[in-house]
DNA sequence: CGTCTATTTGAATGTACTCAAAAGCGGTGG
DNA sequence: CCACCGCTTTTGAGTACATTCAAATAGACG
């Protein structure tokens, strides 16, 4: 039997850390849960619990949090071929502090926690392929807690718009302006002065 | 035959994440090279390969990046039970960007990249404990993040010194501050005013 | 005790924020 | 198809946060 697009396809994307037998494959992908969401639909509300780890195969995802002042900081932002929950309150099936929201109709493939650790008792090729999914995401954290800690608001949009170029096609400036920890009227100068 | 002290200590570290059996256990620590160092010792200079993943059994560490202006920022830091390495560097064996210093004479357990990918193989149990490891890690860092994005320089203070009240017991203002990535003559005006 | 470095203090400057208002843009319905 | 509504972005002005520079003080180490 053949498999279906977004099995395949993430599929693609383990097997680029991993090598997998069919049983494994198969066996992963019985425990997806499909998932489609429109636009500004939230996966996850602050208080819930991330139930999954989710897969985009289509779309494009946030995750922000809101303070007391009601300002939304957004931690991370996720496109086709990554993944995107809240790790604290995934790992520890905890309250989260966070929301994740669809800025794009998407598609996930969803896998959950129970599910998740099975995995990793039935195929221990799983701990190896999250180790490895775990490890580059470090990498990346780093680069941009360097960034924070050592650049200007318009050092870190430079390089968040090189590092993304299609970034600015997908994501509203003043969600931008959150990620890189500043305001919105902020990044509005800063775009003024570059293209001079 | 007993186990000596460092690596009783490491076990028990592991042993809080995975558990492990006697062979396991002999074999991880045949791969281990104890390494003292001296205050003010580097143990990763920028440009070269981070050759080792550095466990603490003793001391206290930091890792930083200098800019182009000789401008040092602290990436992270490190004290008893934990790990410390340039991700980046030490996955790809590539030059770092960053440099890691003892800031106290420090005991280290260290393990090499060929050992450790040796090391996943012969007992895929360490790659649970990597992941685990590496999760966790993530969490840590998504709060950084998000301090870094959301706070004031006052509240990040506010909110490490919570966190680690040991830290101004065993790192120079300068480095809180670079860490914080606030200057140091801010810091230590942000110290005058909570103190009344 | 003297030297070296870290921290504090003060003053001037610059970076980024808030507030308010105007302009731009996208979606919806008549 | 166009007009309106709501939301985002821009602009300008005033303010607050954080930096630099320089000098004084305090601490640490040989």
């Amino acid at each position: 039997m053949n498999r279906k697009e977004p099995e395949q396809f993430i599929l693609d994307h383990l097997q680029k850390r991993i090598s997998l037998t069919r049983e494994e494959g198969d066996y992963f992908c019985s425990l997806l849960q499909v998932r489609k969401v429109l636009a500004r639909q939230y996966i996850l509300q602050q208080g819930d619990v991330c139930r999954y780890e989710s897969f985009v195969y289509k779309g494009f995802l946030r995750s922000f949090y809101v303070d007391d002042m009601g300002v939304d900081h957004t931690l991370h932002f996720a496109m086709e071929d990554w993944w995107i929950a809240d790790s604290a309150s995934f790992l520890g099936q905890e309250p989260s502090m966070i929301n994740i929201i669809a800025h794009e109709p998407s598609v996930l493939l969803q896998i959950n926690k129970q599910s998740l650790d099975e995995l990793y008792l039935k195929f221990p090729v799983f701990e190896r392929f999250w180790r490895i999914l775990t490890q580059n995401f470090i990498v990346a954290q780093d680069k941009r807690i360097l960034n924070a800690i050592a650049l200007s608001g318009a050092e870190r949009y430079q390089a968040l718009i090189e590092r993304y170029p299609t970034i600015e096609n997908r994501l509203a400036q003043k969600h931008i302006a959150s990620y890189l920890g500043i305001s919105p009227v902020f990044l509005s100068q800063i775009r003024k002065k570059r293209h001079k």
